[in-house]
DNA sequence: GCTTGACCTAGAGTATGCTCTAGCATGTTG
DNA sequence: CAACATGCTAGAGCATACTCTAGGTCAAGC
């Protein structure tokens, strides 16, 4: 009766069961995504299912990508939403990037410059343990020569 | 009456808000870590008011490092009981901040390779504001080049 | 001795980011 | 055509890490 799509006809036509599965996630979280304004171009079949193709993995791969780097929702909203408008949109999606790309850069040597104390803690603990007595040198100095060694 | 410690007795006695401006904190968030268990030798005055030393202006900052680099309140909580109980858990603390250590790099390396993409991002983004068109070469791919690279 | 400010406890409220349940509809397969 | 998988919506629930409110106590200065 009704018009069919012949099974090949595109790329792919996937459901939300087979996007959960290749992308890692469960099909919660992926509507879930969808309600936040993070899927662009989900379409739905006869039966209201949507319906996924192949750029929706890549897609939730930059999404995993932006997450695990810190960026929010709400970040991530603005992006796609910018996704959903068009090819007119391209500078403010460069923009939004790089400037995620510095919070990445500037987090990433926030946490190394963290380290320092840490990696002067073991080390404080090493010679304790070694020796049995409480060095003499605190962790903290450790740490502000560490970090003093590497600026020069 | 009551046997009164001297006045300069002890090197710092600080009263919580001394302690929040010191260390950029509420005073609401140093009682919640307190009852979390993150705040080791907070003794109390007559009029039961918390008293600390400058000590703990170094131990909020080591947690504060800990906290940016991830670590969870939970695992603070453990790492601060290892710490009450003195100096034969120093070999257990020194593994507890080991691996932690070793978390965060790896970290930084999944936050570097997350990047790749992002860079790649904003070069093809580059590419089609200049040219016009979408380019032929898509964001993935030239992620997977730059690893590649790196690699080699 | 009274006001003012800092402090106290207990517990409620908030933001973020999922994660799952309930109850029903639809699609596929033997 | 029945059974069973898969999908749907709406909304509740949860973990984490704070953040703040309410209602009262205590200490020091005037």
């Amino acid at each position: 009766m009704d018009a069919r799509t012949p099974p090949q006809a595109m790329p792919s036509a996937l459901h939300i069961g087979d996007i959960a599965r290749r992308s890692g996630r469960s099909v919660h979280t992926i509507r879930w995504y969808e309600a936040q304004g993070l899927m662009p171009g989900v379409t739905r079949d006869r039966g209201r299912r949507r319906v996924y193709s192949d750029y929706h993995i890549g897609w939730l791969d930059l999404m995993e990508r932006l997450r695990l780097t810190g960026m929010s929702i709400k970040q991530l909203r603005e992006y796609t939403a910018l996704v959903k408008q068009g090819s007119a949109t391209l500078r403010k999606r460069r923009a939004l990037l790089a400037q995620h790309q510095l919070r990445v850069q500037a987090m990433i040597a926030k946490w190394t410059e963290a380290l320092t104390l840490v990696d002067a803690k073991i080390e404080f603990y090493d010679e304790w343990v070694a020796g049995g007595t409480r060095p003499m040198v605190s962790p903290q100095q450790r740490a502000r020569a560490k970090r003093t060694a590497t600026k020069a």
